[in-house]
DNA sequence: CTGAAAGCGCTTACAG
DNA sequence: CTGAAAGCGCTTACAG
């Protein structure tokens, strides 16, 4: 403070800012400690005696001190916060995972850094490099198009969570859900409410949870007895556009169908709809199941039949393993599983429901 | 450098980083300038001779440096990242709006900071000091519950870009949405189709949008010389359930009506599945208007005739009028107006197309 | 046009 | 248990 230049800035700082940021040291000069002592007692770094630590807190709380992360960042290397690759930040899917781990980290004083990555290996690169400039301390992807050995390579710098996929590497935590059972569970409904032509709209097959569905769709019609029939199997990409495709396909082809499972729900609407155009009526005359339990499937007309995906849940044990992995902890997960949701798109064949 | 316990840090930091980081120092030093040169040219803070800049832009990208922004952050007070506050991060109705900012913010090298309000001013409230805290260089607030004055005070401190409100404070821009018209427009477009027993489910009346909206189904009835009955108008809160709960009340009721407009997209959906569980059609027997014109309305069924607010472009306004107003210069703004956009929810009274 | 130096607000070996 | 001091990687008056 005895150099005048530094005091003209500050006082300029002071002027603008209105209330005169709280530093560490300011506290430190209050409470009649050194800066390493604040230090030491903010990050319970040592143990420090109990009169300093009451004198500390008080100053802390009478001026309202706030530590600077960014100041912790350049010093410490840590900047408390983490960042999460999704695919598109406006995404219905990835919506309640966000949530969850928004909330998990927030309870751990972390902070999420939310970047899209728009479905491409590309701009996914991009979005680490960018996370790794503002140096966060870990990383979340979900799902996406990076290949193992690339997210493995960011393992080797910063810890990583990734979603939507099995590998093992170390400083990396996958936590896949059962895309599989989950398929084989809603082929297996329909089954058991006597359909034996059950159509398949399939998802992006470059993916492990559009392969995985098809195996679990296929697994179960076999277990039934049943042959597995290309044609009934229609190409899609999740999105809506392609599951009313997709119906209109299946109907112009005239093969013999009674009920339709849509490897996710945006396809499962986009089918609805192409029935409905079809005049074909659900669950009357078709059934139909989607995948994922969208927040929109509970209102959809009629409410949709689906798996639930637990993005909520897979957001907040993503942190909490992100969190143990920051901790230096062998994350511990229990995975949850996949679940029917019958509501009303549904019903037994020949036995159509009246509405 | 003749500091050995600074050299054994660097040393292990080194070891365990992978790729050595690249410092600006190692640039200055690289292309025979000083730190400071090197940070003007980054910065574009002065004019720098030719040869200089040739060599340092020749070190930066032999080097691969890529500037710390952290440490620009501590330094220089600028963090390049702006905060955004949201309701709820998986919010289908504001993620467009995120997905604008992100995409604008990106392009000018900002990075957004997203977080969620949950509806509430104390956790906004929260949320701002969060992101004071991260020392972001100003703030964009959809919509939310904090007051206009709180909103002035945190512009004192540093830029703030609100939608969803008019109000006007210095340092502080406010982008709003033209409800009242888009809702006027909804109205007129059920009225220009021979309806005149049209019911209305209002969203929260606590706040302008909602309020808006009411008086625009309001001004179109009475230019339109109808009365305002309010054995039509049912409360709502914006969401699906309240939507169909609003419909139950009204069949309920007994009163006459053949077509419904709900303040939002979320709340015709629930009003939707209401009709579908009382065996009236939508159009045939009762038209259905919304407003928002979410993803989903392209899928519903049927197709939801609704008011199409654009928040793509109000996301990405908000975020350019923030741009402008870290430049210093004076925002300009083009607010985009409202659009009715017709699909198959709504048909002519007394003349129900056939399914 | 350019450099030396101080400073941003913390953390962390080092040395008691 | 605790302090003095250096350092994190930049920016920015100040003084040529």
């Amino acid at each position: 403070m005895n150099d005048p230049s530094a005091v003209k800035r500050k006082a300029r700082r002071t002027a603008e800012g209105g209330a005169a940021k709280v530093t560490l040291e300011m506290v430190a000069a209050s409470a009649g400690v050194s800066a390493a002592t604040v230090s030491r007692i903010l990050n319970g770094t040592a143990i420090v005696s109990n009169d300093k630590r009451a004198a500390v807190d008080e100053a802390i709380a009478r001026l309202g001190f706030v530590p600077n992360p960014v100041a912790r960042g350049l010093a410490g290397g840590r900047t408390l916060s983490v960042g999460v690759v999704t695919q598109a930040i406006d995404s219905p899917f990835y919506g309640g995972a966000l949530r969850g781990i928004e909330d998990t980290l927030g309870a751990a004083g972390y902070s999420p850094l939310f970047v899209s990555g728009q479905w491409t290996a590309v701009h996914e690169a991009r979005c680490i490099d960018t996370l790794r400039s503002r140096r966060v301390d870990g990383v979340i992807v979900l799902t996406g198009r990076l290949t193992d050995a690339a997210l493995a390579a960011t393992a080797r710098e910063l810890p990583v969570v990734v979603t939507g996929r099995m590998m093992k590497a170390p400083n990396l935590v996958a936590l896949d859900f059962d895309n599989f059972e989950g398929a084989r569970l809603a082929t297996h409904h329909l089954l058991s409410l006597g359909h034996r032509r059950i159509a398949f709209i399939a998802g992006d097959l470059k993916h492990s949870d559009g392969k995985e569905r098809l195996r679990g769709y296929r697994a179960a019609l076999e277990a039934a007895g049943l042959r597995y029939e290309p044609g009934l199997v229609m190409p899609g990409n999740f999105t809506e556009a392609s599951g009313l495709a997709a119906v209109e396909r299946l109907i112009d082809s005239r093969e013999a169908f009674t009920a339709i499972f849509a490897a996710n729900d945006q396809m499962a609407f986009g089918a609805g709809l192409g029935l409905h155009r079809r005049k074909l009526r659900v669950p009357a005359d078709v059934s139909l199941v989607g995948f994922d339990d969208l927040a929109s499937a509970v209102y959809s007309i009629p409410p949709l039949t689906t798996v639930h995906h637990p993005v909520g849940e897979l957001g907040q044990l993503a942190a909490q393993a992100m969190l143990q992995l920051l901790a230096g902890e062998a994350p511990t997960l229990a995975l949850p599983a996949p679940r029917l949701v019958v509501r009303e798109s549904t019903c037994e064949l020949g036995v159509p429901r009246r509405r």
